[in-house]
Parts: structure tokens; sequence; C-alpha cells
DNA sequence: TTGTATGCGTTATCAG
DNA sequence: CTGATAACGCATACAA
């Protein structure tokens, strides 16, 4: 590894000089500035990172935790902080914990002992413990898609309520009454809004829900598909299906395919979030759709607008979702 | 930052003596150990893992770079590289170039001077720059899904001729005359081997491809689409489209529909991949399955296995696809 | 078993 | 404008 003190040797000045004209500092005289700038070159010289960061208190990287990956929603939001993130020259350590609540809490930890210099959480539950003691320390950090309720942290999510009551009334005015519901993990606020939501929805319209036509799962195919099973298998099942994420919503097609049932025809199915797949011609899933990436982006934006800063402003963003009508859902009967 | 200063200060000791107990060194004694753990629970330490990779040389952190983290096919491999690395206490970084080779040169400089230990590229182009240059550094790395031909590199890839091969072959024995092939990007060589085996297995059955019926598109579904649309323009059109991924794929679905022609009794489809999305109900695309998790996981142990020792032995794993036969092929006509 | 001294590669402070 | 010196937090060779 070549060193700014290999540099110095080789052009005749001290090391601070180096780092100075490295660093572009103005108290240099163009020719040695030129001069390092040359040898620094031919050297192949690339500044340690590590100990850049380790005098200047700042790592220029951010962490990014995300429950699933494989998940388009979470990939959106990743891509949205890649961006933000590559553009102000920071650089961005991902981190999958396949929904472990265990691997959040080692992730948060490995990724402020690397001291990046904030974190972007996508995996924040109700009562979370990670998040809550990472709002002891220093760390900035904002939430993106996931809030935890009883910590006052920034955040930036899609307003649920809103996103339900579209779906769920979408359902109603086509002529549903009965309309099952299959959520997220019950510890996601998002997931419990959307199940109050509709729950009260059907309440304001005279509707009621069989207790077997509500569960939760965990917002994964495979679990979208056993709940769909069990639901559709029910003598007395719903005519409807909201499912609390795109992806729970294609196990319910795969789970309504098993047991011969068509959609729209015998089952209207409405997801949530519009995932890129959801719009594919065999699928046309009837969605609310979220701003995915701009979630992202606006998180990470806010992020990077705070570091260094002392005293800064909380953000409290809640974005608008709305209901993008495709083929899954019809009158029914 | 608690550092071991402050945690020898109320112990009383000197911090090597703190750093030794934390490490877990042996010449501690039981007693000033646990002092030691006592003190450092208690006033909330945590490691500055820059400071220790920057004496140590080395910073328990590889870096992954994918040309687009929303196709499952890449997530896939991630979550591979994630899960070996987290359970030998590694750290990664996703870095999503969004197909740009100019990103990719970027993203692995930036790796390099944060000191990262390892690279595992799944970006890599036939006359790669990068590829090229990162071979003459001391940085290991390997490739995965995509290899540089010019460059002595070990890497981890599917076998696309013969998974090519399984494609185009199954399409003929359905009885299929015409059939185009909608590729990758022209300077991926997996995305060329597709289609030289394409050709090679039709000039075997003594078949000829209309050259209007065989593009390059660039993986995505945009592209697939488009594509897709083109081919299936055509007054002499095929009866059967081999696409090179299954996101391509999904993209010829979309044109087939809009264009009123239906799957497979007016065209026959195959992919390449099998992403999670392939095996949908509605969607049921015949497809080449690889081992896209596994791929991670191999290139990812090998990494690590390589870390830190003198001269290794390069890693050429080239693994076996199947076919994976659905509903998107059937007989011609 | 513990402490002292030194260095990792860089930046910052303070003289000159 | 430039150079010596110290410091960031930690690990380790060497002494004790």
């Amino acid at each position: 590894m070549v060193t700014i003190k290999d540099i110095a040797r080789e052009v005749g000045v001290s090391p601070s000089t180096v780092s100075r004209a490295l660093s572009g500092s103005p108290l240099i005289s163009d020719e040695t500035g030129e001069r390092v700038r040359m040898a620094a070159q031919r050297l192949g010289y690339e500044r340690n990172e590590l100990a850049r960061a380790l005098v200047k208190g700042s790592s220029e990287a951010i962490g990014l935790i995300v429950p699933d990956i494989t998940n388009t929603f979470f990939a959106d939001i990743a891509r949205g902080v890649g961006e933000v993130a590559h553009a102000a020259g920071y650089g961005v350590i991902l981190c999958n914990t396949i929904g472990s609540i265990d691997r959040e809490a080692s992730y948060i930890s490995l990724l402020r002992r690397k001291q990046v210099d904030g974190l972007v959480l996508a995996t924040a539950t109700l009562n979370d413990p990670s998040t809550r003691s990472l709002s002891q320390t220093e760390t900035p950090f904002i939430l993106v898609s996931r809030i935890c309720r009883d910590v006052d942290t920034s955040y930036v999510i899609g307003n649920d309520r809103a996103g339900a009551r579209l779906a769920v009334e979408h359902l109603i005015e086509l002529g549903h009454r009965k309309i099952g519901f299959i959520g997220g993990p019950a510890n996601v606020q998002s997931s419990r809004d959307r199940r109050a939501t509709y729950r009260k929805v059907l309440r304001q319209h005279g509707l009621s829900a069989d207790d077997a036509w509500v569960c939760y799962a965990d917002f994964t195919q495979a679990a979208g598909r056993e709940a769909g099973r069990r639901i559709l298998s029910l003598e007395n099942r719903p005519t409807a299906i909201f499912a609390a994420n795109d992806v729970t919503a294609l196990g319910v097609l795969e789970a309504a395919d098993e047991l011969d049932l068509s959609v729209p025809e015998d089952l209207s199915l409405v997801g949530y979030d519009d995932i890129s797949y959801a719009s594919l011609p065999r699928i046309q899933l009837t969605t609310v759709a979220q701003p995915t990436f701009k979630m992202g982006k606006i998180a990470t934006e806010w992020l990077l607008s705070v570091l260094g800063k002392e005293d800064t402003l909380p953000l409290y963003r809640v974005l608008e979702p709305h209901l993008v009508v495709r083929s899954t859902t019809a009158r029914p009967g």
C-alpha cells in the first residue's frame, strides 16, 4: 500500500504537505500541489479512508437495514438510499435481517462500531428494543416505511390508514360484503394500521368480518399462500381479500389457483405497495401504490442533512398512497 | 464515545490490559478480565472497528457490487453473500451500479479506499477495465454470475451454454421452427454464450433464424417489452422466443399481451434464472433455473477462505442449470 | 500477568 | 507556504 509518506519521500516534501495538497487545501503553492498530485498518480496512491475517518471522526458511510432485500419493495427503498448517498459521496452498508430481531440488533451494533455516520432503518417494530436503544445514542437515524410508536424518531412512511381505506372502500363499492384481511407481522405498525382501518371501514359500512377471515402473516409470499389457502378453504369464505402487501397478495393468488378459484370471478384481491411485478399483464394486481423509491431518497436526504449538525429538527413525513385498479378486483358473484 | 482509555482509568489498569482483556487474550488474570468486562459493560463501551482495522490491516468487511438490486436474481445473490459473511462476522457493503460502468469503477475505488478485505463482483463485462485493473491489485476478489474473459480471475457462474441448449432444444422438441432470441447486454459473457448456443443449436437442427428475431436488450423488463413488441410485430414473427433472463421474459409477456397474442397458444416463451416470480400461478414461466443463492454463498465462502492467505488457489466454478417446464411453452399453432 | 512504548495512515495545530 | 509534532483508538512487541 502506498501512503502519503511514500509520496512525500518521492517528491521531497513532508507528509503534511502531501496531505494538504491531496485534500485541495488553498495554502499550498500551485507548483508543489501539482508535483504532489503527479507523484500520487504515478505511484497509484489511494487514500486510506479508515485512517482519515479515524482522525476526522466521520466515516462518510451510512448503514441501511432492511428485513428482506428480495422483496422489491425494500430493494426499491435501497435504490433510493443508494442514489442519494452516492451523489453525496457517501457509501452505504446494506444489511439484511431476514426478519430476525436479533440480527437487527447485531447489525446495528456492527454498524455503530464501524462508525457509520448515520442509519436508515426499514425494520422497526412496535416495541423495538433496537430502535429504542439507538435513540439513546448519538448516532442519527431515521425510520423508513415502518415506525416505532413509543420512541420519538424521524420517519418517512406512507399513510397506511388512508391506503387501507382506499383498498377496502374499493372492494365495498364493487359490492363485496364478505371481505377478508391478511396482514403482515402483528408487531409492525403499518400492519396494524391497515388492519385497524380495515375493521373500521367495514364497520362504517355496516359490515362485519368473520374472525376466520382475518389473520396476520409475515409479508412473505409463502405466508400469503398459506393464509390464503386456509381462508379460501373455509366453508363460508370471503369474496374478497385485502392483503397487506403485494408479495402476500401474490401468495394468495397462488392459493386461489391451487383451490381452483378464479380471480377476480371467485375472489377479488387487493395488494399494497405496487411493486413492479404487480403490473405484469398476467398479474394485473389491484393495489395501493406507495412511492417507495422516493421514501428511500427522502429519508437519506434528511439523514445526510443532519450529519454533523448540533441540534436539528426531526422529520415526520407521511406520504400519500393512491389506488391502482387493475384486474384482480371485480363485482362479486 | 467511550474508549479503552476510559475503561482503563475506571478500572485502574493500563489501556493495553483493557485491550487484551476485551479481545479475550489468555495472558490476563481471570479477575482483571472480569473487572474490565464489567466496566466496559457499565460504561457502554463499543469497540471502534475503524481504529482496530487500521492497526490490524483488515476491516472485516467485504464489498459486493451488483448491477441491479431490484432484480431478484441479484437480490438472491446478495442474500447468499450476506448469509456467509454474517456467519463469519464480516460486514458487507452493497453497491448498486444501475448498469453504469463508471459507477462500477467509482464503487470499486471507494471500497478499496475503505479497505475492504475483498470484493464480490456481479457486474463484470467482457472487457471490463475495472476488473482488469482490480486484478493488478492486492485486493482478492471473485466474479459471480458474470465473467471477464481476458482476465484470469476466480468466478462462480452458471453453465450458460448448457442452459441455453436446454431452453432451445425444449422449444425445438415442441415443434417450433421459428425461434427468436432476446439477449442481455452484448458485453456480458453469459449473454453472448446464450446467444451463441442459441444459434448453434438451431444450426444443428437444420434451422435458421431471421436476423430480425434476434437482438440484444439489457436484462430489464422495459427492454424486454420493447424488444418483444418489435419482434412480435413483424409480419413473419417467430412462434417462440428464448429470453436471456426472466425479467426480460416478463417484459416479453407484457408485449405479447399488448399485441393480443396468447402465451403459449400464439407464442412460446422461455426465460432464464427462475426468479421467484417466475413460478407464480399467473406467470408459470418456463425457464432455466440457476442456483442463485448458492452462487452468492460459494463465492463468499471462497473469498473469506483466501483472506490473509499468501498464495491461494483460484476458484473456477461452473454450476449446472436445469430446465423448469411450466405453462409458457407448448406446441406451436 | 501487567505496563510502556510504538505504530497503523491520516489530519490538525502550531511554529517557522 | 511548509514542516515538525501530536492525536484519532486500538493492538502488540518488548520490558518488567
